[in-house]
DNA sequence: CTCCAGGTCGTTG
DNA sequence: CAACGACATGGA
C-alpha cells in the first residue's frame, strides 16, 4: 500500500481487504454519517462516502476500488491515528485463511463482506456506546451517540467546514446529570452511564489495567460496571482493546450459531465457549463476518422463516 | 394496539 | 443457577 500525504488529505493506494461501507455498517461503530448527498460516479464505481468521528476528530472518506482518500487529515496524523484505527497493519487475507481452516463453511459469510475490518476504537467511547446499545436498534444507538456528542462533546469541523461535535471525553460526559442523559434518550441506561463514568474516573476500571490483564480478568473488571454484562464487555474488548479472541453473543449471533452449529436452542455462554474454542485467537473476526452476513440475511429470524415457509 | 430491539438487573423458584 | 419481568424509546 502506498501513502500520499497532501496538506488536507491522504490518499491510500493499493488498499487490500478494505471496504469502507462494510467496515462502518457492520455494527461495530456508531459514530459516522453516511453522506447521501455524494453523487456516485458510475464509471469509477464509487459508491458512497462517509464522515467518521473518532478521537476528537472528523474525517471524510471516499473509496474507489483500492484507492481510499481520507479528507480532513494529513500524513502525520494518518500515521498517528487513522492507520491504527482502521487496523491497517493487520493482514486480513491471512485471517480469512485461518478462519476457513477452522471451518470452511464461513466462506459464504466472508465472501459476502470481504472488506470488513475490525476497528481500533477509543476505549471510553466504545464502552459508553455499547452500554447504550443494549435493547436498542442500530439507527437509534447512532442517534443517542449523536445526542450525547452534541450535548457535551467538543466542537470540531467536517471536511466541508460544517460544525460537528466529537464524542465527549470522560471529563465532558461527567458534566451531565442523569436528567441530562435521559434528555439524550438514553432511557433506563442513564444510571449505567453514570456508573461507568464514576468507575473509570475512580480508576476502578482502568484502560491501562485492562490492556495488561488476561482477557477473562479484563472482562470481569468491565463487568463491575452496572449495565455491562458479558456481551457489552466482549464488544469493548474486541472493538477497543484489541482483544480479537473475544466473541460477543447477542440475539443475532445466538440465532446464527444455533442455525449453523447447534440446531436447537442453546444458551449464550455455551455458544461463546464453543466459538472461542473453534476460532481461538480469530474468534472476534469470525464473529464479525458471521454477524454482518447473518443480520443482513436475517438468519434464523422467526418472522422471516415464517414468511419463507409460506412461499 | 402489540411486539421487538447488537442486554442487563433484580427477584424468584 | 435458570427463568422471568422490568426497564425507556421508537419503529414496524
Amino acid at each position: 500500500m502506498n501513502i500520499y500525504g497532501k496538506k488536507n488529505y491522504v490518499v491510500l493506494e493499493g488498499v487490500r481487504d478494505f471496504n469502507i461501507e462494510e467496515i462502518l455498517e457492520c455494527g461495530q461503530c456508531f459514530n459516522f454519517i453516511r453522506c447521501e448527498d455524494y453523487k456516485p460516479d458510475e464509471t469509477k464505481k464509487i459508491s458512497v462516502s462517509y464522515d467518521v468521528m473518532a478521537y476528537g476528530r472528523a474525517i471524510h472518506i471516499i473509496q474507489d476500488d483500492d484507492i481510499v482518500t481520507i479528507y480532513g487529515t494529513d500524513e502525520d496524523e494518518y500515521r498517528l491515528i487513522w492507520n491504527r484505527y482502521f487496523d491497517m497493519d493487520t493482514d486480513y487475507s491471512a485471517i480469512k485463511t485461518a478462519i476457513l481452516k477452522s471451518d470452511s463453511r464461513l466462506e459464504e459469510s466472508i465472501n459476502a463482506k470481504p472488506g470488513i475490518r475490525i476497528l481500533n476504537q477509543d476505549f471510553f467511547e466504545t464502552l459508553i456506546s455499547f452500554i447504550i446499545s443494549q435493547n436498542k436498534q442500530i439507527p437509534q444507538i447512532k442517534q443517542v451517540v449523536r445526542n450525547i456528542s452534541e450535548k457535551c462533546g467538543a466542537k470540531t469541523v467536517t471536511y466541508k467546514g460544517e460544525e460537528i461535535h466529537a464524542f465527549p471525553t470522560l471529563e465532558e460526559l461527567m458534566t451531565l446529570s442523569e436528567e441530562d442523559l435521559r434528555a439524550c434518550k438514553t432511557g433506563f441506561r442513564a444510571p449505567y452511564i453514570m456508573d461507568a463514568c464514576r468507575k473509570v474516573a475512580d480508576g476502578e476500571v482502568s484502560e491501562e489495567e485492562l490492556r495488561k490483564l488476561p482477557v477473562d480478568e479484563a472482562r470481569k473488571m468491565l463487568m463491575k460496571i452496572k449495565g455491562v454484562g458479558e456481551k457489552v464487555a466482549n464488544c469493548v474488548l474486541l472493538f477497543s482493546l484489541g482483544r480479537r479472541e473475544a466473541f460477543p453473543v447477542d440475539v443475532w449471533m445466538k440465532r446464527i450459531m444455533e442455525n449453523m452449529y447447534f440446531g436447537q436452542d442453546t444458551n449464550k455462554a455455551e455458544i461463546e465457549k464453543f466459538a472461542c474454542e473453534k476460532f481461538g485467537e480469530y474468534a472476534g473476526y469470525a464473529q464479525q463476518y458471521l454477524f454482518f452476513y447473518g443480520r443482513e440475511n436475517k438468519v434464523g429470524d422467526a418472522r422471516v422463516n415464517i414468511k419463507n415457509s409460506l412461499k
